[in-house]
DNA sequence: AATCTTTACAACCGCTTCCTC
DNA sequence: GGAGGAAGCGGTTGTAAAGAT
């Protein structure tokens, strides 16, 4: 294709960012603000990519950014955000105030996913061997106190520990293209007799609805395409992480009062497809955004 | 103490999607 | 409707530092 490139890789810089090079950024920033990136480096006088500065802003620089620490709450909320909506980073950092999809996916790539690996296998090899109770011992991850790149870490909080000031912001990334999740579901033997329900199954990690549905095109996407939409505009009601645990995301969408009453009642064959309401409401949230 | 290996994370890269004209 | 620019996203890589030998 003729698209022109994104920025002249002649001259540029590239590796990690100086302390220099973080003040120009983020003194430009706080004058003329966020966009433009492509012009940006020019007109702050930065070598480098305009990528590479929308990155460096976005990951590290940005006022609110937590670094470090994942809380056990948070990585929870990882794993059963991650459980729900894949490799999705930024809609799962759009849930953990502070922190970056970047950082997150990290986390994941880094100490997640081996762990939970780790205790699958262990959970497998427990099985097989008559069920013997031992918990698992996740390699202990070398972020804790003698962590070593806490140095790089605590640099990075005292480079920012002025724009960090702003704790309470919930740094929100702009996921503004993914409006559903599609999860495959438990094949359907025989057709479910309707039921004017919606709700959350908690054994199978997955929103169901029997609603009739009125929107056209998702009555014709769940048919073609066989799969679950779930919604999770409603994440954002939840102000603290440990609540939204305990909830179980059975009171994510804002379906109706008996909607976690029903979840337990409800056949794990049993489809979900997001509503019109609450489509309508997800994709008004997005142009908010 | 020196060297090798492993780990964590910042940054890069290419692709996709959105927006504007 | 199409083209091109801008921005966003997720996979991958490079590398510094800690641990192991």
């Amino acid at each position: 294709m003729g698209r022109s490139p994104c920025c002249a890789k002649e001259g540029m810089n590239k590796g990690s960012w100086t302390a220099m090079e973080d003040k120009i950024l983020s003194d430009y920033i706080k004058t003329h603000g966020e966009g433009r990136w492509r012009n940006l480096p020019k007109r702050a006088g930065l070598k480098r990519c305009g990528k590479s500065c929308r990155l460096r802003w976005l990951n590290y620089l940005r006022p609110g950014i937590k670094r470090g620490n994942i809380t056990p709450d948070e990585e929870e909320l990882i794993i059963r955000l991650h459980k729900l909506l894949g490799n999705r980073w930024s809609l799962i950092a759009g849930r953990l105030p502070g922190r970056t999809d970047n950082e997150i996916k990290n986390y994941w790539n880094t100490s997640l996913s081996k762990r939970l690996n780790q205790q699958q296998h262990n959970n497998n090899n427990n099985n097989n061997n008559n069920n013997q109770v031992t918990k698992s011992s996740p390699k202990k991850p070398r972020n804790d106190s003698k962590n070593k790149k806490l140095p790089t870490i605590d640099h990075a909080v005292q480079k920012t520990s002025a724009q960090v000031a702003i704790e309470s912001n919930v740094v929100r990334t702009k996921a503004v293209r993914c409006t559903k999740v599609f999860i495959n579901p438990q094949p359907q033997p025989q057709p479910q007799p309707p039921i004017s329900s919606t709700g959350y199954n908690v054994d199978n990690n997955i929103w169901v609805d029997n609603n009739d549905y009125s929107s056209p095109r998702l009555d014709e996407e769940y048919k073609m395409s066989s799969d679950l939409l779930m919604d999770v505009s409603n994440l954002g009601d939840f102000d603290l992480i440990s609540e939204l645990i305990k909830s179980d995301f059975s009171e994510i969408c804002d379906f109706s009062n008996e909607s976690s009453n029903v979840a337990s009642e409800l056949s794990p064959e049993q489809p979900f497809v997001l509503s019109q309401e609450l489509l309508e409401d997800w994709l008004g949230n997005q142009q908010v955004m």
